[in-house]
DNA sequence: TGTACATCAGTGAACGCGCGTTCACTGATGTAC
DNA sequence: TGTACATCAGTGAACGCGCGTTCACTGATGTAC
């Protein structure tokens, strides 16, 4: 149960995402957020200014705990690991993340269900970016893909988590890749991206 | 202008996308589709089983044009080239035609729109895959990445792939990547999964 | 301590919307004999 | 060649639905003096 001193707004966000964990996108009307939240239905707006906007808070929420998982992967790893160990921790905290919550995911890559001028959900997002950023740039430091521009590697790296993450969420990784498990997958994915070819050619060989 | 001998079912498929691409996903109603091909808003249920059976139909197509671009790219390049180049200038084929073609590669990627029991989306989801992974199998006897899972490793592929388009299509890149072009976020995605380090360290170095 | 006033969160009725699907129908086309 | 019948694509009215947003309201809370 909620405080009583939490305001209706900061409760609506939590219903919400209760509501997306327990059923899905489609449930994330205002109407079933506030009925939820025991509110009549007109009431969110005295907190929102519109549907999306709400919606845009709860996705801003979605990447803050991306970001902290990712966050804690790295910090768990000890100070002598490598940055490129870093960024693996990382890239497989991005993804597990993103598959415990498969709503929640979706719902931050939907713009045309938010508020584009909603402020928490750019700066979010765009945090979760930076600090995919600045692994990627340290691993950089130490010998990874050097000379490439960073954002444009950072790009790279994370089209590969985010599609992966996708793909698992909606279950199209059973059909085509049966009896896969999600780890299988991340490592796949993660020795693709970091270039660890455990019995492959050297690289730059017959492409 | 569609031929007359042309049956109703087909013209709506034609019509609906016709419309995804000009209005987009959302414009894709029974009732905008039928008005939009002339004809009175019930007569689609004569050839569909319900919305999410046309959309499927639709969704089916998006996967045939898809195949088809992939396919054209690799016979393109001519008898002489080399299957890892074959499979970078499929998966260059991929992007573009998805980024070409945004609405409909969402949809493609909207199960809940969809009719699970459509038996054409499945067969071209599928038929997709398989090329991917024919060419995956190709660059793998050619020495990349040999002793991996193919499955595997065509999943991985296809997860950066997806979701480079998919973040590219929502304009997701304009923000934290600014000024890049999709041709280089492509290279770049294509060199960091191929394995190919212009200016790197050697593979399995300091992670 | 008391009074007048402003603020504002939450209410609940109402508006207007477009949707997918159902259903009895009509009219054209094909088929059997 | 003609008749009786079956099939079936397309029509248009209707059903029932839930939605986001607006609006006048009420009642509690805070503020100025």
């Amino acid at each position: 149960m909620p405080e009583a001193t939490e305001s209706l707004g900061e409760r609506l966000v939590l219903t919400a995402l209760d509501l997306l964990a327990e059923e899905g996108l489609d449930a994330l009307t205002l109407r079933h957020i506030a009925r939820r939240a025991g509110v009549s239905h007109g009431a969110p707006l005295r907190h929102f200014r519109s549907r999306g906007d709400l919606l845009s808070e709860v996705a801003a929420r979605g990447f803050g705990m991306l970001s902290e998982s990712v966050e804690k992967s790295a910090a768990s790893l000890g100070p002598d690991a490598g940055p490129r160990e870093r960024l693996r921790a990382g890239a497989r905290a991005y993804v597990e993340s993103a598959v415990a919550r498969p709503g929640l995911f979706a719902l931050m890559f939907r713009p045309e269900l938010l508020d584009a001028e909603n402020e928490s959900y750019r700066a979010q997002g765009t945090a979760a970016f930076d600090q995919m950023l600045a692994q990627v740039r340290a691993a950089q430091v130490s010998g990874w893909h050097l000379d490439r521009d960073s954002r444009l590697l950072a790009g790279g790296v994370w089209s590969a988590l985010h599609g992966l993450a996708t793909l698992w969420a909606q279950g199209a990784f059973t059909g085509p890749v049966p009896n896969a498990s999600l780890d299988e997958a991340i490592e796949t994915t993660l020795d693709l991206m970091t270039g660890d070819l455990p019995n492959g050619a050297a690289p730059g060989g017959n492409r």
